[in-house]
DNA sequence: TGTACATCAGTGAACGCGCGTTCACTGATGTAC
DNA sequence: TGTACATCAGTGAACGCGCGTTCACTGATGTAC
């Protein structure tokens, strides 16, 4: 409270930070990458500022055109990001099952209310689904997002093709239960898809 | 160009329009209401602003709150009035058929390049399942969307029961034909969502 | 039916705010010798 | 290994812009008599 050191100078601040190493520096991009594919899954893209993302890593925001040369940009790397993490939608990692428990399990936790509720950390195709579909995110995020679409096909494909009909399924029911979250129907919706895809 | 009439005056200006009457009022909020049903299930509710949606029915947009009590109540009333128009998403209207062909045509204008293509005036669990999932949209048009789920459900069901199963991928077909639009996998998710729910 | 006046739909400027982006500056890191 | 200096990651203020919302004002509509 003695001296605040702010005497109305234009270029002396108090706390600058000077330079950082280049571990440290990639560190954090590499942190400001994973803040916005969660975040952005979350709440959408436009929803979530610059500000934010770079205060999510203890930054400010006057930093960010340093790493990223746009905010599409760092669209298109979130997307890219989060389809190259192999999340498991909760907890149908590890269990050894054959390929029909296996794709048992895969449903299970698709549909499960814990995968609806974390969209943060959850399905891609689902997450960026809304943004894709209208054109605010970069064009250049459109290809992979579509691969990714793809690769999840085979996925949760029984016998080795592509079964898009079952990713139409899944996706829907957990947007509609994200959709409806807090009313009985949420509930029933993901109940209804699991049904009629596990057969 | 000899008299612009533009002095300085701070409460004089050159085209105010007085008053308007009742029935072209009414008219005007009508006009709004349906805008806004079109735009934010075109681009979302967060990229359509009030200046726009007033200019598109002719209007400056300081007159919006003489009509609305605020954007997030325009919004329940869009998804109202979406839900009120019973679009036929595209050409499947007045084809006589027994309930198996009716079905039919209904799968088939709904999982259409046309429907895809024309968000705006396409089904409003689609269009606006998206601002519902997160949390932008007024929470007023929360319980007024499920019931609009719930009535599709109906709607869709060939034994009079609600496929909500049958839903869930007619909207995440549609919507990922919407985020992959431009793309060879776009067309092949309608036509695989059409190849299950056909039969 | 005609006149006087209150109502209120729409105008256009202004409010505060947050956005994406740019920029002069700081000072520790990285490098050349 | 030690010193001199260039680099550049991060800071914080500023840019122009559009947003949702408010407000004083206009003047035709609607109403009272």
């Amino acid at each position: 409270m003695s001296s605040n050191g702010r005497e109305k100078f234009v270029g002396r601040k108090g706390a600058a930070m000077g330079r950082v190493s280049r571990a440290q520096a990639e560190e954090h991009r590499r942190q400001v990458v994973e803040a916005a594919s969660r975040l952005f899954r979350e709440r959408g893209v436009q929803a979530v500022g610059l500000g934010e993302l770079m205060g999510e890593v203890g930054l400010t925001h006057g930093g960010f055109y340093r790493q990223f040369a746009s905010k599409d940009a760092l669209v298109a790397e979130a997307v890219a990001q989060a389809f190259a993490e192999e999340t498991s939608y909760g907890d149908a990692g590890g269990r050894p099952a054959g390929p029909e428990g296996a794709r048992r399990d895969l449903l299970d936790a698709y549909l499960s209310p814990a995968h609806r509720d974390d969209a943060g950390s959850g399905c891609p195709v689902a997450g960026f689904g809304a943004d894709m579909a209208r054109d605010e995110a970069a064009a250049a995020a459109r290809e992979p997002y579509a691969e990714g679409v793809r690769r999840f096909a085979r996925q949760v494909s029984a016998d080795g093709g592509e079964d898009l009909a079952a990713v139409c399924t899944m996706v829907g029911a957990l947007l509609l239960a994200r959709a409806t979250a807090g009313t009985e129907l949420s509930d029933e919706i993901l109940r209804a898809a699991r049904t009629a895809l596990d057969g």
